[in-house]
DNA sequence: TTGTAAGCGTTATCAG
DNA sequence: CTGATAACGCTTACAA
């Protein structure tokens, strides 16, 4: 005589709540077959109420669950979605995966993450595990090292849904999620010109990234309104470390002309930028004025002489787990491909104005 | 006539890196059996040397992976550890999983990463979830609504290797990797004192987590040490929004006996504390001294008048990683189950002395 | 040394 | 309306 998982174990025995049933368990257990018990779980086809009942009643009894990793093997949805960035313990990107994981939450969904560590390499090895742990779908922030996009390209020829968000790549025809970049460097920017400055460095990170592009384009078309030249020996790349950006601080402060403002693209850069300027014992915003691009939360925490543009990383996290979903579970329509911008925020936290007059707290959204 | 996948679409097509192709495929294309492929690439048992050499080569060739849904069905290793957290936004938790990945990813595994949101039914639903992906492992941070361990209990008996960071509990038999916030705390309540204070607060997060009870005892006993009563006036615990540590602080300062020093439990509650000291014109570390409980990376933005107890959170991950691994890698051999605390760094950067001599930047490891 | 077949949990197809 | 059966990709007795 044969018994049971169950029978031999602990039938129904409410102390084992994570013992794990199968469909097999419930078949057995009403003396059906798996199939029906099947068909009855999602309340599909023909089936007799009766025996829907008792299985949805059985089942609820043994607190039966789908085994996801069967499912996925099936071929059918996973309801995981993979999730790629350069870097989780980045401020940025740990809000984005906030964003992103409440969305697919509310929807049901799983978030499995990958981090390439800013490594092509990895990033390769990422999409590929990504797609044989059978994601639904995948959501991406291009490391600083891609510029060959192939991977992604492959993945959708598989009909993989793909959504880019803030390091995003224009050879990929696909949705893309990114903050408003040049509409808050060039709100950054004007601020420090119509505050009287001149001569405005710009720190920034590597510059192929759509991101450092698409900054480096506001702060010049806020030049360029406002009839400024714009000196190239004033904007500096790089993937600063915290013993960096002193020096290049420095450099710049020995030009013949120096700065008279910075605009930096990261909150690291930002206060690298502030601790060189205070060690050169210049005051902030009276002797220089400085603005940075943030994240959110990090922002609270920045030394209140820190004027910033603010990135919405939750949102675009949300937005982009939104679109992805939709794209996931309508995947008949065809979805517009487009690029979203979320608008960013200036946050003006003391006065830049060379006037010393005092301003009090403002914020612009762009 | 039968035309396998890859003959009918892109035979070898070097274009398509992505293909997936199964051990059937490479059966076909060799003319053998899956199994005899299976235990090739296996390396196990007795199999031809030249047969395995035929498959290894063509498996390299097609760029063969193994389906990993496939693996985890069949009940052996899925490779992928679970990783529970209260918040990703959080940089404590952002730089643990940071830890964790680097660590998981050196040793072949993936991590699947769930969020509480600081809710208990959450983390419940959440082991569900991993157990029923078959993760290999799991390591958990409590949520702060977390006081009943069943849910974890019913993990282990079904023996699911469980290791504990952070916020831990001590009704579990099971590794826990922690800070040594007691030492943290000591040392900083210690260099208060040294310093000449003598009315210190302590603003903390809800009491029934073990690294506030931990924090708590530290101060305790540091007090004590000197023979300083306790004022458990002195003493807020709470989860302080942004708006709510300003009032808080006001009301502490409006105290018969009002204190002179401030001892927080993190860097929210740092920031907010010293804003609002600001607020009432009071110079730190002049006026009154503040010492916050802080995660490495966030140290560097903070204010430079702030002195701090650094958590140790990268390394943290990184040996709750290996200590999971460990257990997965060698389930046969008891393990010791045991709390390892990791030390924290009192940083001082500025003087905290009544004297007011400028003490130069000093580091003290627990 | 290799092949055959069963099975992991589930669903889809096809017969009753 | 319900029950067999095959299939997803892989491993592993067991048989040859």
């Amino acid at each position: 005589m044969h018994f049971g998982k169950s029978a031999l174990t602990h039938p129904l025995n409410p102390t084992y709540p994570l013992e794990t049933f199968t469909i097999k368990d419930i078949a057995r257990e009403l003396n059906i077959s798996t199939s029906t018990v099947s068909r009855a779980l999602r309340g599909s086809y023909e089936i007799n109420p009766e025996t829907k009942r008792l299985v949805m009643e059985c089942a609820a009894r043994l607190n039966y669950r789908p085994n996801p990793i069967a499912l996925s093997l099936k071929g059918s949805a996973s309801r995981a979605i993979g999730v790629i960035v350069p870097q989780i313990a980045n401020y940025f990107f740990s809000q984005a995966i906030n964003g992103i994981e409440a969305i697919a939450y509310n929807r049901g969904y799983h978030v499995i993450i990958f981090q390439s560590q800013e490594s092509y390499e990895r990033e390769v090895a990422n999409v590929q595990q990504a797609s044989s742990r059978k994601v639904d779908g995948l959501l991406i922030s291009l490391s600083s090292e891609t510029s060959d996009v192939s991977h992604l390209k492959d993945l959708q020829e598989k009909n993989v849904p793909l959504v880019l968000f803030d390091r995003v790549s224009p050879e990929l025809e696909a949705t893309q999620i990114v903050a408003d970049n040049f509409g808050g460097a060039f709100s950054a920017t004007e601020h420090l010109i119509q505050s009287g400055r001149r001569r405005i460095a710009h720190l920034t990170i590597q510059p192929w990234l759509s991101i450092t592009r698409e900054r480096l384009a506001g702060y010049r078309a806020a030049l360029e309104k406002y009839g400024l030249e714009f000196d190239d020996t004033l904007v500096r790349y790089g993937t600063f470390g915290s013993d960096e950006v002193g020096p290049m601080v420095d450099e710049l402060m020995r030009l013949e002309s120096p700065p008279d403002a910075f605009f930096t693209a990261s909150d690291r850069l930002a206060v690298g930028c502030l601790q060189a300027l205070r060690q050169r014992q210049l005051q902030i915003p009276e002797d220089v004025s400085l603005i940075g691009f943030t994240n959110l939360n990090v922002a609270d925490l920045l030394d209140p002489s820190l004027s910033t543009v603010v990135q919405p990383a939750t949102e675009i996290g949300q937005v982009a787990a939104e679109r992805l979903i939709d794209l996931i579970e309508r995947k008949q329509r065809a979805l517009p491909i487009e690029t979203v911008k979320i608008p960013t925020e200036l946050i003006v936290r003391s006065s830049t104005r060379l006037s010393g007059q005092q301003q009090p707290l403002s914020v612009a959204r762009t």
